[in-house]
DNA sequence: CATGAATGAGTATTCATTCAT
DNA sequence: CATGAATGAATACTCATTCAT
């Protein structure tokens, strides 16, 4: 009857962060249930109390994880200004959620992976996020179009190549913590907006010789 | 000293291919060495004959990848021709391989995972095949910045986001195979090259000749 | 001194009913005490109050089934008027007390599989209960056949064979809820006391008079 | 390619004989899957290579004494002679064969506490057996009617309590191996065919006073 | 008294690896 | 060389019991 010192809820986000913790040091296969407690300072069975398996610690995380992710994508549909200067919004908005939760971010890796190989409940329909990842930037390549901010004709094509600079960025950072990915969203805005070539005289280099 | 029927090596690759098919089906993680047996018709302690440990087929694996993706490297280093135009190659090469054997890329995300996660011997350095791969195209900038054919002060950071777009799209292929990897070469070289910005000038790069 | 609310005993009764509720349904193995606190309707560790482990309950159950039988045994040794008559009224008084309590009944299995295995302080003894069970009916054969009722020479043996006819119907009714337990007891008394046999004159033993 | 020393069917064999020697010894319940491969002198792995789970010995157990069974009844209903005494050999041979095997005899209680509680994959349906067990023994009881050796009228209800002496003979057995099993046969016979009740002289003994 | 959150001992099962044939 | 039977270390998960509130 008395009430418990810890809510429930704000157990869970405890047991959730130190899992995030472990996975991100040791990547979630090699993550056992004990390591989870142990971070936590819990007993192992109480991690069971709050999650119904190693798995649904997984979930837990990538619900977190695309929470944010639907956060960002929103406020770019809906927020107001010229589509490109959202976009570059968006990319900056991206990285720099990573940056501030890297461990949340270093099991990206785990994420990707789930969800193969067999037939799971809610197969962590990490095809899902990117897909609709990939609508919402198609979407707003055709409004700059229409601006007229951007070429003409851009669509899914060019929003994928757009969700795979940042996507890859990330990987390349997942991979090799040396990458500097608090920097990269400069690059990133300059490369795919602009592209890499010189521009204002005609620019035939990629182009046959005359 | 004849050469047995079957000779070792031809035997080794055919492991390692009923291996890959394998670990494309169903991940590594889920994959067993009785699979992999069962997929090469041979017994299951045959396999050790060729391969020291079940971890020693992703090893494998993961040296066939990087030899593709160095020959791929050594030719954009190497080969005639204006730097935008070998980087122009070097993507399609890239993504024509992958879709070439998409059994092999499709263990990418196992590759990418692997070497985490504990004092591993030579945890399948992936990263430096990644810094290798951005030195690379970070070179083709600067060559193309002497060139004049592309921006000047181009370097690392760039690099990173052109190999970003390139990984990123075979990402998001591998987690969804609808995903048309074999159409975005052009999309990849538009988008990076070019970026997504009208300019100021009828900018003609893309084109044809007027 | 007062008598609280819902004295100790009385509370006692009721997580005990829920518990022999619940063993009915699932069988021991499968009872959680969570089952039976839900099931009583109080808290799991309230359960601890009344009953010293999961175990004490189905002690409990026997010391119950144990005393119902001890009664029916006592009145027929007790009881006045022809042996083989209070036989018959005791086969008809278990099969009416077990109907009465199907749930308290469907465990017997459990009251007969306990105690087995290892060590126990007082293994549950359902030994002993059938050991009494068979001396008391044994006493009464004896009985009946100095009374001239039945055949001379009947002992134990006998009255092994009598408890388990209804023992047994009890063992095919438990396994199998089909069985019509409350309509065997003339059955069981007929065989049991006539025989199935045609006998060289007639035999009007259970027919009513000529 | 060698052939293996023992055989798989053999091996499986003392597998489960190790496995029904555990159970008989300390019930299912309390029976550990090392116990039985130790029993067995194996690796508690092997035991996984020849069944399936802890659950499937017990239902090769059910198998075994579920086929001997069988066999009992077949016998009893094809062979030839009067139906009583058939019904008389057929008590024999379940009492002589229990008594072979005490072992397995002595899991009857997991045999018959199993299929309970929870939907099983095939709930080793005891209940069959013995649905069949009291149809063989009632045809044979009215078989013996149309003899004109047994009473009349007898059916289901009277093979129930028949069976039921048998099984609850073993019953008592079971939970007290004092109980003579070996010696039962006689009474068990001598019970139900001819009754305890004097014969001859008609006998009131059960009505109402005259 | 009552509670239910916390605990950790206990176990079935899996699977990489070995090795006798 | 090839095999597949045997092995046992490793691990997720359960649940009776305790105890702070």
């Amino acid at each position: 009857m008395a009430p418990r010192r810890v809510d429930k809820a704000a157990r869970r986000e405890e047991i959730l962060a130190a899992a995030v913790r472990v996975f991100a040091r040791k990547g979630f296969a090699a993550s056992r249930i004990d390591d989870v407690a142990a971070e936590a300072g819990i007993g192992k069975g109480s991690v069971y109390l709050y999650f119904d398996s190693r798995e649904a610690l997984l979930d837990a995380a990538f619900e977190n994880m695309t929470a944010a992710a639907e956060d960002i994508l929103r406020r770019a549909r809906s927020s107001p200004g010229p589509a490109l200067d959202r976009l570059a919004v968006l990319i900056g908005e991206v990285l720099r959620t990573v940056s501030a939760e890297p461990d949340l971010a270093r099991i990206l890796l785990d994420l990707w992976n789930a969800g193969r190989g067999g037939a799971e409940g809610l197969p962590l329909s990490m095809a899902a996020v990117y897909a609709q990842y990939r609508t919402v930037i198609a979407d707003l390549l055709r409004e700059a179009g229409k601006e007229g901010t951007a070429r003409p004709g851009l669509g899914l094509a060019e929003a994928t190549v757009i969700v795979g600079a940042i996507e890859g960025c990330l990987l390349q950072w997942v991979i090799d913590p040396q990458v500097p990915i608090a920097d990269l969203t400069g690059p990133i805005v300059a490369v795919c907006l602009d592209g890499v070539r010189t521009h204002g005289r005609p620019d035939r280099s990629a182009g046959g010789r005359p």
